[in-house]
DNA sequence: AGGTATTCACATGAAACTATTCTCTGAGTTAGG
DNA sequence: TAACTCAGAGAATAGTTTCATGTGAATACCTGT
């Protein structure tokens, strides 16, 4: 045992491929963002007026995942927040960042609030108080002194989706309360269709002024992985064509450089354990199928006690037949419950329950009609089948079948 | 044969309920002066 | 009398249940030829 710890330890001792790893992980801030000098100066270019204290308008900003949206804006961010230091000319600016994506932290009305609050400088508690009182307070916080806001509100679209837009329409209207501190908003979303299904009152004043981030195409990709790569790996480290596959693979994922760095990140991780000494084209392949495993499995973990048996239900069914209904999971769930000591929950909420692994990804669910037989959902399970047996297990193994 | 009515087995939505977590408030209690 | 404690009221949230309503097409049922 011993020796074989020995090995391992040592293999990443010697470690000839990771120079600075932490380039390539998903929270690094790079100094230069290539392709979007046009987008970063319309964002200057709009959010400019602040530094003379004025209101800037409000800005909506689209883009896919991975297309540099949020790196921009926190670019801009920190150069405006240089400027104004340096500037000294007595403007008082502050922007906050938020992500309402993150759970637990910002996916009510209340705790959006809350946490802006806390950045602010604030205090409030993280429940018992009515959402019309943390209004008050946040109100007050701001406006004790003479400031300018901009709020910056990453993934809104997920906020509204869980919240309804009011909770936009009263963060444009607060400026009317206010009268020391003025709010801009910018909003980041990656769903296009985000505006149209947005109250009009809501949607004309958010956004006043509207960037587009196209997704970035393979050569662009490219170019952004060489920058990292060079940080990131020693020079002889990244093999022939590996770069090019990495951008080829995640142009086809809609331009996601996220994804790219990822698959960089781990075929390098890969290439480190197996010994060798320079990431080759086989490693990417498997850094992509580790990838894709890997969500899928951390997501099956991760569900509550009840989404496990339901998907363990529609697992167990789909081995026999290809197609399966509501109605047979249902009972395949109840089984389930039964011999696990669970509570059986109702038809209508197991419904829900498959909607949600419909849109996570697991399974596919179709509504079809079998005539005098009713109408329901066909589903069909949409794990690979190289992890099911992992998925079977872990699944198993977390409700102690 | 062709047309229409029925019927099934759920889907989908809305509202109401429950348990839990947390703050705030004020009454009662305690300890010190 | 000031400080402290503690129970109860009120809020918010997640996860559910209850109730109500919707629905696409295979089949059953007519109907007139």
């Amino acid at each position: 045992m011993v020796v074989k710890l020995d090995k391992i330890f040592d293999s990443v001792n010697k470690n000839n491929i990771f120079k600075n790893k932490f380039v390539l992980q998903a929270n690094y801030t790079p100094e230069t963002i290539p392709h979007r000098d046009k987008e970063i100066e319309q964002i200057a270019a709009i959010l400019a007026p602040s530094l003379k204290g004025e209101k800037t308008s409000n800005l909506f900003v689209y883009g896919k995942t991975g297309s540099g949206k949020t790196l921009s804006i926190q670019y801009v961010k920190n150069e405006l927040l240089k400027r104004v230091k340096s500037n000294n000319e007595g403007v008082s600016l502050k922007i906050e960042y938020l992500n309402c994506k993150l759970k637990k932290v910002a996916d009510t009305e209340y705790r959006i609030l809350a946490e802006l609050i806390k950045k602010l400088g604030g205090k409030v508690p993280a429940t018992g108080l009515p959402t019309e009182e943390v209004y008050n307070r946040f109100v007050e916080l701001i406006d004790k002194e003479k400031h300018l806001l901009i709020l910056v509100l990453d993934e809104v679209d997920q906020a509204v989706k869980k919240i309804s837009d009011n909770f936009l329409y009263n963060l444009t209207r607060l400026n009317s309360e206010l009268s020391n501190t003025q709010i801009s908003l910018v909003g980041i979303s990656n769903d296009l269709r985000f505006l149209d299904n947005l109250d009009p009152r809501v949607r004309s004043s958010l956004s006043e002024e509207e960037i587009i981030f196209p997704p970035y195409n393979a050569l662009q990709l490219q170019d952004i992985l060489r920058n990292r790569a060079e940080q990131a790996f020693y020079k002889e480290a990244v093999g022939e064509g590996v770069i090019e596959k990495c951008a080829a693979f995640a142009a086809r994922e809609h331009g996601d450089a996220r994804r790219a760095l990822d698959l960089l990140r781990v075929a390098g991780e890969i290439a480190e354990r197996q010994g060798d000494k320079k990431i080759k084209l086989k490693h990417i392949d498997s850094a992509n199928n580790k990838i894709e495993r890997d969500k899928i499995l951390d997501v099956i973990e991760s569900e509550p006690k009840q989404f496990q048996l339901t998907l363990l239900a529609i697992m167990n069914l789909t081995e026999k037949n290809q197609k399966i209904f509501t109605g047979e999971v249902y009972g395949a769930y109840q089984e389930l419950c039964k011999k696990t000591n669970t509570e059986i929950l109702t038809q209508r909420r197991v419904s829900s329950i498959i909607s949600e692994f419909d849109m996570l990804g697991l399974i596919n669910a179709n509504n079809i009609s079998r005539g005098t037989y009713g109408k329901t959902r066909e589903i069909k399970s949409a794990i690979p089948k190289g992890i099911e047996d992992q998925a079977r297990t872990i699944l198993k193994e977390a409700l102690f079948v």
